[in-house]
DNA sequence: GACTCTATCTCGGTA
DNA sequence: TACCGAGGTAGAGTC
């Protein structure tokens, strides 16, 4: 990674024009060639920046930077003021832990805690629009779409109703309803849930992750 | 700006759990106190930040850095390999061209590129569920409600259809036509749009701005 | 301050 | 490769 402050103005042509007038800031670019320029606030954000891969012309005063895709970052070197490199290696990457994914798994193993006697019938259902989450089957072995969001919001439920409408033209699916799952379900969701006739459920997924630990110790498979 | 390359750890608890195992990357503080944390590849982006405000606890072997909001990064510092601060000052800022706002503009000025005879009424247009960007009128005196995107996918279709079934309420204007006009349209959004009997429209961005251009040279008004 | 929507979104998964 | 959905989305604008 080579960091280098310098006075520097700059010019992006591709996705959109922008230019950056003469001020002083931090150009890092990393090992694949990734650019970032940086300004000292008002933003967690780059100003500018060019992934890879791209093609770096470097000169003491321009650097002209392009990809396949017609994109051009053009920063003209006025002052540097830093320039370092190091090599950092490969970086063994981010472990996460909360996220929707996880919320899915946990259902699809236990759908009924939704409501008594779902079962599952397959995750990522597909449809022509895209995968519904998981797709059930209640007592009545009737359907039973599920989405399933970290926070349940009004567009969660929108994107719930267009797989509804799609399933439904399925006879061997029809009539399919609709649950809408989340850790957190705003209430404009909820209200636009209930006008649509989904219901919407708010799911305790520290008491699921917990249960499925237990289970795990319980069955000894770990 | 600090900037500091270092072997570390971290932790973040907040909006989710995440863990950084121990490797060499740098750590980014801005003048504001935002933090953000690269590795030098596979991504533009931090592995892991906090913006500003913030309280940050920096001891030599030990980052903790907290906001109101419940988050905290926790950075293991073991060992240093660089540490340089430089006072960049304000920064300007980036001038863009080329976004959604323009070619709203540009279309406001010129509605009947989208459809022969469409005359503008209002730009953001009110409904009790947000603005409609345009509302026309056609040769008919029907009303016509135009969505635009720089890029045309379903969720923008779906905006659209909402705003149509609010307009069509209104007895002064329903029923109300919609037009989805985007300089690139998805497949899927095509197939959406037309199953709601909605108009999809590519545009074409860079000749509208051209002929901007053109007409203004013409009538001198630079 | 809360809400809404855009973004050179970025990033990961999948067909 | 293109398309689609998720994001600790971030950031800007509006009410």
């Amino acid at each position: 990674m080579r960091l280098l402050v310098a006075r520097c103005s700059v010019d992006y042509s591709g996705r959109l024009n922008a230019h950056l007038p003469e001020a002083t800031r931090l150009i890092m670019v990393k090992a694949d060639g990734t650019l970032a320029i940086h300004s000292d606030g008002n933003a967690s954000k780059p100003l500018n920046w060019m992934v890879a891969p791209n093609v770096a012309e470097i000169h003491d005063d321009k650097w002209v930077v392009s990809n396949g895709k017609g994109e051009i970052l053009t920063i003209w070197i006025h002052e540097v003021l830093e320039d370092i490199t190091h090599e950092l290696g490969d970086d063994p990457g981010l472990e996460k832990d909360g996220v929707e994914a996880h919320l899915q798994e946990l259902l699809a193993a236990k759908p009924w805690v939704l409501e008594e006697g779902l079962t599952l019938i397959r995750r990522e259902y597909p449809t022509d629009i895209g995968p519904v989450d998981l797709l059930c089957a209640d007592t009545t072995q009737k359907a039973v779409a599920v989405e399933i969001k970290r926070r349940g919001e009004i567009d969660g439920v929108e994107q719930l109703a267009r797989y509804l409408e799609r399933l439904d033209n399925d006879p061997r699916l029809a009539p399919v309803r609709g649950i809408f799952a989340a850790q957190q379900i705003a209430p404009q969701a909820r209200v636009m849930a209930e006008a649509r006739g989904i219901e919407a459920i708010e799911v305790d997924y520290d008491g699921l992750r917990e249960a499925e630990d237990t289970e795990l110790r319980l069955f000894d498979i770990r």
